[in-house]
This record gives C-alpha cells, sequence and structure tokens, in this order.
DNA sequence: AGGCCCATTAATTATATTGTTATTTATCAA
DNA sequence: TTGATAAATAACAATATAATTAATGGGCCT
C-alpha cells in the first residue's frame, strides 16, 4: 500500500531532496529548516506534508514545535523495488529468481 | 550531471513506472507500449520522451521503429543514491564512513 | 488573560504535467 | 513514386505543483 510512485513524487523536488539529506543527519525542526532552505515557512511546511503523505518522514510534537524524521521504511521500500533492476549492472549474483517472479505478477497484475 | 531530481520525476508517474518495469524483460517499441498500456500513442511518446530526458532508458533506431531499453547507469545512480540511506534500516555494516564523507560534503556546497 | 513563538491553513498566481485529436515526418516495400 | 506503417510534433484542455502573502491555531510563558 506505500505507493512508490508517491515517493518517487515526492523526491523529484531538489528542495524536498535537500530535505531528506538534511535529516539523514538527524530529527529537526520546521524552523531549522526554514534557515537552511531560503524559502518562506509556510512553503517548508508544504514540502513537509508532502515528504509524509509519501511516508518519507514522520513528525511528532514537543513543546511547540514539530520535529521531523526519516522514516526507514520508505527507504527499505525503494531498496526493494531498485531490486529488480539490480541484475542491469550488476553481475547477476543476487537473487535472480525473484526478479523474474516478481516480473511475472505484473504480468498478471 | 545526472540530476537525480528528474529521475525521480520520471518515476513519479504509474504509467512510467509501468513502463520501465515492462522494459526490465527486453528492448521494445513504442507500439508494443501502447497495446500494453491503453493510452494513445502521443502519450506514450511523450512518457519515453521524459524518460529518456532522464537517463532511464535510451533509444536507437531500427528500420521504422525506435525500440527502446533501460540504461543501467540511471539505477547505479539511483542505487548509490540510496546507498547513504542505508544505514537507515540495515545494521551499519556497510561503508558508514562513506556516508559520512558524503553528508560533509553536503553541508559544503 | 495577553503576548510570543512555532507551525498550519487559506487564497492566489504562475508554471508544469498529462492527456486528447489532428497533422507531419520518416522508413520500408511494392 | 505511391502507399502503408511507426513514431514525432503541434495545438489545446484540464488538472496538479510550487511559490507567495495574509490570516489562524496552539502551546508556552509571565
Amino acid at each position: 500500500m506505500s505507493e512508490l510512485s508517491h515517493t518517487f513524487a515526492a523526491l523529484s523536488d531538489p528542495t524536498r531532496m535537500g530535505i531528506v539529506a538534511h535529516l539523514a543527519t538527524g530529527e529537526c525542526t520546521v524552523n531549522e529548516l526554514v534557515s537552511k532552505f531560503e524559502l518562506t515557512q509556510p512553503t517548508i511546511s508544504a514540502h513537509l506534508k508532502v515528504l509524509e503523505g509519501a511516508g518519507l518522514i514522520s513528525r511528532t510534537r514537543r513543546a511547540q514545535t514539530r520535529p521531523c524524521k526519516l522514516r526507514p521504511e520508505a527507504f527499505k521500500d525503494l531498496d526493494i523495488w531498485l531490486e529488480r533492476y539490480r541484475t542491469l549492472w550488476e553481475g547477476n549474483y543476487r537473487r535472480l529468481d525473484a526478479v523474474l517472479d516478481d516480473l511475472k505478477a505484473d504480468q498478471d497484475s
């Protein structure tokens, strides 16, 4: 149910990629991101909403702030998707059977 | 110069994800894709243009047809990007040093 | 309660995306 | 050269995205 196309859409904006890269260093609040990227605060909030909707980040409440952090599961899902294509550039020393099964399943759907 | 955000944008459309999945089975022409996805030929052509612009596919000329195939380098680039985040969900048995170096480089830019 | 700070929501604008139909270009084959 | 087929381009409509400013909501102080 994770709708990977939403994840890709969320990552298709350079600002959001930047936010994600920044969050890789650890949690941070909206205003911290506002001062890092030269955009207004509502713009940053909108980007965070997209990232959250795609499952790339999660948010909590701490006093007045709403710190966000990366959601590992989203990245794991990306890796699983990419796995299908790994044989394109790597020797096929990984699970080629799984790749073929996936493709078969796609054709049935 | 590979502009990963373009790659993500290209993959953010379900039709284009479908095209990519289909191309994983091998080369195919525009019309083959038209009959697989229920969209008009110009629409498919437009999608292919986006995928080509993002470097995800390459195209050749064979008689009247323009077969397309996946470009492994694009997927490799995705994997390299994802590498930074792998420590989020895996034990950090991979190149943690490289991850930290990357983050440092980002902050300088 | 009143003020301050962090963040969201509303309204608006400009631009990009995705699809359509109609037309054009290009290659093959007779 | 003519006709057929493959694909690209043009013109256009509908919707989505990303940014802004202005207004609102909510938690923390004294």
